[in-house]
DNA sequence: CATGAATGAGGTTTCATTCAT
DNA sequence: TATGAATGAAACCTCATTCAT
């Protein structure tokens, strides 16, 4: 964001994700997005400094919404409240399908190209996942002993990965989204288990 | 247009996947290609109709070999073969990280823009796969009837994704992929487990 | 367009030389003369009808000014008033530098667009030097034969190079302008002397 | 010049020149000098790096090309040569008008923003009317003396003043050529002599 | 079959100017 | 009077595709 915050900035942004949905990040046209928002073409420059600080805002602001929700799921039982964390996770992207398709195809440059200011919403949603998982490990593994942080991240990134197509699911199919998510957790929780039982690698 | 046979459309196959791998489908010059592929650039197109049948046909020549080697995939038990056939596909991926890249970036594109001939491949893999999971199902529950279709697909769209997931961490870091794919079978097989064993909604 | 007379107008005229100097007439921005003059870049439009109406205006305030400053030079010997109008018109440029590079890099913009009435000023300034190189011609040439006009205003606008380039000098290096004026007012007279002494083509 | 020499990029520049000549260079338009050398928008770019660098090109090819008209230039009295030498320059100008204007306006960039390779031919003429210059003031300063280079370098800028504002008349009267010319030369020649015999400061 | 020079449509970005406050 | 947010036309440059050789 360049100068000033507020209505129209986000403004921008909604209209930003329906045309990204729509046309993908490449394709699409800072002209198109003015449209959609409904102002004149400059006025984006007014708000953001191009086309790729757009998208970087677009995922800023779902991240930093996200570890909003997650910073209110105080489950003690760390299984749950990875359960609940996915389920928001989830929930989020469900219910903005223009941001959902978005985040499907191009949130990689997110974390290629951000800069790190802009990730700060993400990496706290990711500390948050990464703590409630440790715990459910150190529940599980009276042994007492860490598993590698390594082996913690890679068992996250398919837990993710999950939710991921899960997504891609319902926004392709015409399946509730309930049902999606239950499917989703269901085969996630038995993941986790799977994952926190093993020995570590 | 015309796939002239032989060696050098392959050759300028592998030479794309490269160059996707770095610059994406979209950023990616057609010139750039050729250059990589030792061949001139009007060459390409005597092999390929254009930029997007590159990538179609890159896709394409994927999925048939992964055909090839699910057919191979012979083991009796379907929750084994299932676990053989998320792992021939891992492996394959493994094993190119540059088309493994170019599979994550835009395989989406080849899923919304080929045209279902050169999807031919593709759609006989997910057959594979759907074929063996129902036959878990079917093991699993003795009361004989069948999970909807969309239940299914669901689930195999969560696996999908879990490999895909898995598969990226693997590009991203430098856990061996023995490691990676283990952990992925693991939570794999428990989800599907997870997923037959629940009632089917 | 309606110049509201004032200190303001004053102002921005001078704020617009600087940064003409900076970035030159085309490259200058509107609100970087408004900035540098601290008033908003809409108020610039109660002054002035637009960027080049800043340009002729500048220029015009320059001309004016040296035309009152030519009028008092009263030098009765028409070489040595000469001499003194090139010094002036020298000093008066040497004595603001941001002004000096506005004129050497966009002068001829004033004289291809600027109206008329805006070169009141430098058209007095010109006929002054006509008259008194007219008066020297004179003085030299006692068959009393007048000079064609076309090289009257030749040998003048040679003068003018050389006074040009003289300031260019100056503003690009260390030498004093005290130097500089001597030397080009040294080389100046012994021109004239020399274009006046020769038969006229 | 980027990658083929030879005739085509020739015509471009040429085209440059006029467009350069009418417009300015920072309101010609890439697409006017193609569409005046004949070729597409794109082809430009096959030749020059932009804009900034045809304008370079220009200049540069100029400087070149009458360097080797400088070298010519064996005239033993350093006098004559000098005359020899702005004569040359003054002709080479005034045989292409459309350069000649485009030296006007925007020669100062080239001396800004040119990187030093493409000033080798500037460097050269400059240097052989420095030479020529110091020769004259050795053969009238019988003491020996050499002057300060900054008291050369300013008197040589008077003079390139003169030659460039002569070209300016030129191109603005009807006044032929020749007579510019001479006149142009007359009044330099007589501004050396009488930089030369003054006391050096 | 092979080439690569040539093309030109199209997108991002800038900035002079306006006008509601 | 004064402001500065908003506008949208315009231009540089890229690159997929073609075609003469």
């Amino acid at each position: 964001m360049r100068k000033k915050e507020g209505d129209k900035a986000n403004e921008i942004l909604n209209a930003a994700a329906s045309v990204f949905a729509r046309d993908g990040f490449d394709k699409a046209q800072v002209s198109a997005i003015a449209t959609s928002a409904g102002v004149g073409t400059g006025s984006i420059y007014l708000y953001f400094g191009g086309k790729g600080e757009i998208l970087q805002s677009l995922f800023s602001r779902f991240w930093d919404r996200l570890a909003v929700e997650m910073t209110k799921l105080e489950t003690p039982d760390p299984l749950l409240r990875l359960n609940d964390q996915l389920g928001v996770f989830f929930e989020q992207l469900a219910s903005d399908r223009d941001f959902a398709r978005t985040y499907l195809r191009d949130h990689h440059r997110f974390l290629e190209f951000a800069d790190p200011p802009s990730k700060r919403g993400y990496v706290v949603c990711v500390e948050f996942g990464r703590r409630a998982f440790l715990e459910v490990v150190a529940h599980q593994d009276r042994t007492g002993h860490a598993p590698s942080p390594a082996s913690t991240d890679l068992s996250q990134a398919i837990l993710f990965g999950g939710v991921r197509a899960s997504l891609e699911f319902l926004l392709n199919n015409d399946t509730p989204a309930e049902i999606v998510k239950t499917r989703m957790l269901s085969m996630a929780m038995a993941g986790i288990l799977a994952a926190t039982r093993d020995p570590q690698p």
